[in-house]
DNA sequence: CGGTTACCCTGGATGC
DNA sequence: TGCATCCAGGGTAACC
């Protein structure tokens, strides 16, 4: 479920919880989800732990502990999030973390039991990882190179965009909104793409998950919520994602909804009109093109 | 190697 | 009403 935005919006909302406390004691309700240590293992290490540093490396939130214990390493995947404990408890508590100072308990749920909890004795190791397994993050490459990595593939942009080792934070929701910003069609292929697409796609990614940061994420149905429990609002304002049927903020066009070559198991969605298959702008637009893009063909 | 598919898991929605 | 099927924000092992 989360991405880069519900990810960030979750380590803002643990970091004034969870930075410079002690915690008192680490629960581990479900070992399913848990990765690179017993539960005895983690348990023992993390209790009495302090937690140094609350990090976001794509859609991972990474808990630095102090005095050289390593790192917990949390991967929400689908349903997977954090809630600062209230008097309702909710569903799905996988694990528990009890914090000294304040007397309160940050719990991690997941209902599908997709997400991973992994705890890391060798910091520098872990991040080295990280390094290895995810591009740069989606908030802080620069366009040149963004473009030489996508210019280096013939995969559909979309499929590309949500490769984590090629950019990291994007899923399917943002690969929607930015390609519908960007007026490109998810399915042209990458190394296609002319500097003026690379352009427009560079800037909404910045634009799209700013705002949707600025939201708090996007949430439906019984799915993410902040770590008060509330949701994000960024679906009141997307203007593709889960809308087939629905007209194209732009042109009025009815959104499709699809499935593409390489993401077959998620549904794409996007505005026949707006995001034509073809090169946009009616032509090649070089660096000198400068022409704007036309509404109608 | 690059690209694609199957699969992990659960609960809610949909369909017969 | 009851039961079967489909579907979902992600990632990765295994395959061609």
């Amino acid at each position: 479920m989360p991405e880069l935005p519900e990810v960030e919006t979750m380590v803002r909302g643990l970091r004034p919880a969870l930075v410079d406390q002690v915690i008192a004691s680490v629960e581990v309700v479900d070992p399913f989800l848990l990765q690179g240590a017993s539960v005895e293992e983690f348990e023992r290490v993390c209790g009495g732990s302090r937690a140094v540093k609350v990090l976001r490396r794509g859609k991972w939130v990474v808990m630095v502990l102090g005095d050289c214990r390593g790192l917990i390493v949390i991967q929400p995947r689908m349903t997977g999030g954090f809630r600062l404990e209230t008097p309702d408890r909710p569903e799905h508590i996988r694990v528990v973390f009890h914090l000294e100072q304040p007397e309160r308990a940050i719990w991690f749920c997941d209902m599908r039991r997709l997400g991973k909890v992994a705890w890391h004795a060798d910091a520098d190791k872990a991040e080295c990882a990280f390094a290895q397994s995810l591009g740069p993050d989606a908030l802080e490459i620069v366009l040149d190179d963004l473009s030489a990595r996508l210019g280096r593939t013939a995969r559909g942009i979309k499929a590309a965009l949500m490769d984590q080792k090629l950019l990291a934070g994007i899923g399917n929701i943002y690969a929607d909104e930015v390609l519908f910003r960007a007026k490109v069609h998810p399915e042209r292929p990458a190394s296609d793409l002319t500097p003026a697409d690379l352009g427009r796609i560079h800037e909404a990614i910045g634009g799209v998950l700013t705002e949707a940061i600025a939201a708090e994420g996007s949430s439906f149905d019984a799915g993410y919520r902040t770590v008060l429990g509330l949701e994000g609002g960024f679906l009141n304002r997307n203007a593709v994602h889960r809308r087939q049927g629905k007209p194209c903020p732009a042109c009025g066009e009815p959104i499709v909804k699809t499935r593409i070559a390489g993401l077959i198991t998620r549904p794409t969605y996007f505005c026949p009109r707006c995001q034509s298959a073809k090169a946009t702008g009616g032509g090649r637009a070089g660096p000198s093109g400068r022409r704007g893009r036309d509404r109608v063909s």
